[in-house]
DNA sequence: CATTTTTGTGTTGCCTAGCGAAACAGCCAT
DNA sequence: ATGGCTGTTTCGCTAGGCAACACAAAAATG
């Protein structure tokens, strides 16, 4: 690229080996919004950036301060503040103490309505999920994707199951889960390639062992409807998911459960086939 | 404490100007950005622009064009077809037509979730909320204020009843819905008289007839613990609310159904306290 | 069916608003 | 007080808002 320093965050900064500023301002595991937009003239930053700020915050982060917020996301310390004081302005953030830590109010919630209205997730996914989630004792989840991950539109955990924090909104990584991969295995060709591609550019060495898995349970979907992935998103938990194309899109649909309550056997036999069962029944009525 | 309100609308930057400007832009029952921030300069408009955008959308318009966008939020196309630019390079928009009308992506809910997530809704709401539900037959709510709205975190609508579409998110307006009578009732106040002083200004004459039966509601919750409001928000709705304190703030906990499920007797009888003994339960447990 | 009307989106010039670096102001702790 | 923090203010320079124009496509009209 050229020299210019001006804007486009810090991700491609490192000119020199500079003392105080972090290195690269990833959020957990998602890629910034860099430099992609930097010719474009459309584009604009100052919402971006604010909507980076709201993203910032997650389960373990429910509080962030200024200088926080300023690390994780590569932005300039003023920058933030007069982000997160419009946010406040907004109604979106709050203080929630004397030392300005910042924290998401129910306000963002109305952001998220109009796609659950849209998607009829409540009108016609919540009952049939809840009925499979209670009949099978795994979490039933209905998810689409954000980026390089996976992002729950409905979450039904059944009603003894605690150990599993997952909820609209929720996000679980593409690659290795199984909602992620059996959505990649719903989509045309094209759009999954894209994909991989940005999957093995941003797990680097590892997509060597990965991309493998993540191949295989493409395949697996396209064997039997379903693909399966045990532990590898997170230890002891068993998944199984298959693609469910809508009207709006292709979507993936879940069920999982720790380890010690349910075995890949009826996984496989039982849950899998009732999942694609659902994802057929659902098909045509979610989304417009 | 708020600052002085004391100004009407319109006016965003420019002050000489007197060519025609697009009416009004007010989104369906909410009151616009306009002028509170006109001489801030810490605050982001561009920022607050893109989330206005965002908030224009809604369960009867799930798709807009940028024309559209333009007459309901007041600002000028060029402007909006930058916003709505970026927020689908961002992910957040789609575009679902040739014609250029732009949805939300189940992205946006990714931003709802922190809330949620530390207001630990799901662990311990749900399921106690979800009981009381099936038992009275009732839609159960839990919800929180928004401008002057009220935002639902978390909604359970017993399995049969279909007729009441709300879910997380969703609004419902302060003034007439049982659930924000019952949020004025709890807070202190000063913060009840601001509310108070706010929606007075935005119902204009109908405020005559509508402020004494909001007095009535947090009269009824000072008594008994909870309100009941009939056919108010909707025709042929029922609905019982009480306060929920927490330690984030105060909340509102809500149940109703049509009427011909329900009569007010049994709303008051047995929905009403269960409902104030639920919210007993939770106020301890909610939030941080 | 071609043409005009309507509706709606995407480009220019100009000027305001907002980003970023460095300086400035609070807070605690020792 | 003196550092070591963290969050907020000057000020230059640049991105972005607004108005007007240009343009594409559907709808209306003969």
């Amino acid at each position: 690229m050229k020299g210019k320093p001006g804007r486009a965050l810090a991700v491609m900064s490192g000119r020199e080996d500079s003392t105080s500023r972090s290195a690269v301002p990833l959020l957990d595991d998602e890629e910034g919004i860099g430099a992609a937009h930097a010719e474009d003239r459309r584009f604009v930053w100052a919402l971006a950036r604010g909507l980076e700020i709201l993203r910032a915050f997650g389960p373990e982060r429910t509080a962030l301060s200024v200088g926080r917020l300023s690390a994780m996301t590569g932005m300039a310390k003023p920058t933030v503040s007069r982000l997160t004081h419009t946010l406040a302005a907004l109604g979106y953030l709050r203080v929630v103490d004397k030392r300005g830590h910042y924290a998401p109010t129910p306000a963002v919630l109305t952001l998220g309505y109009p796609v659950l209205s849209a998607l009829k997730v409540q009108d016609v996914a919540t009952a049939p999920m809840r009925e499979l989630a209670e009949a099978t004792g795994c979490l039933v989840g209905l998810g689409a994707r954000d980026r390089l991950s996976m992002v729950f539109a409905e979450c039904t955990p059944p009603s003894w199951l605690v150990t599993l924090r997952l909820g609209t909104g929720s996000r679980v990584p593409m690659a290795t889960s199984a909602l992620g991969r059996a959505f990649l295995a719903g989509l045309g060709e094209a759009e999954r390639d894209y994909l991989l591609g940005r999957l093995a550019l941003r797990h680097g060495a590892e997509w060597e062992a990965l991309g493998p898995r993540v191949a295989d349970g493409i395949e697996q979907v396209r064997a039997r409807g379903f693909c399966i992935v045990d532990g590898e998103w997170q230890r002891d938990v068993r998944t199984a998911a298959c693609p469910l194309i809508t009207a709006d899109g292709v979507m993936g649909l879940m069920a999982g459960a720790p380890g010690y309550t349910i075995t890949n056997e009826i996984l496989e036999n039982e849950v899998g086939p009732r999942l694609v069962e659902l994802a057929a029944k659902l098909s045509p009525l979610i989304g417009s």
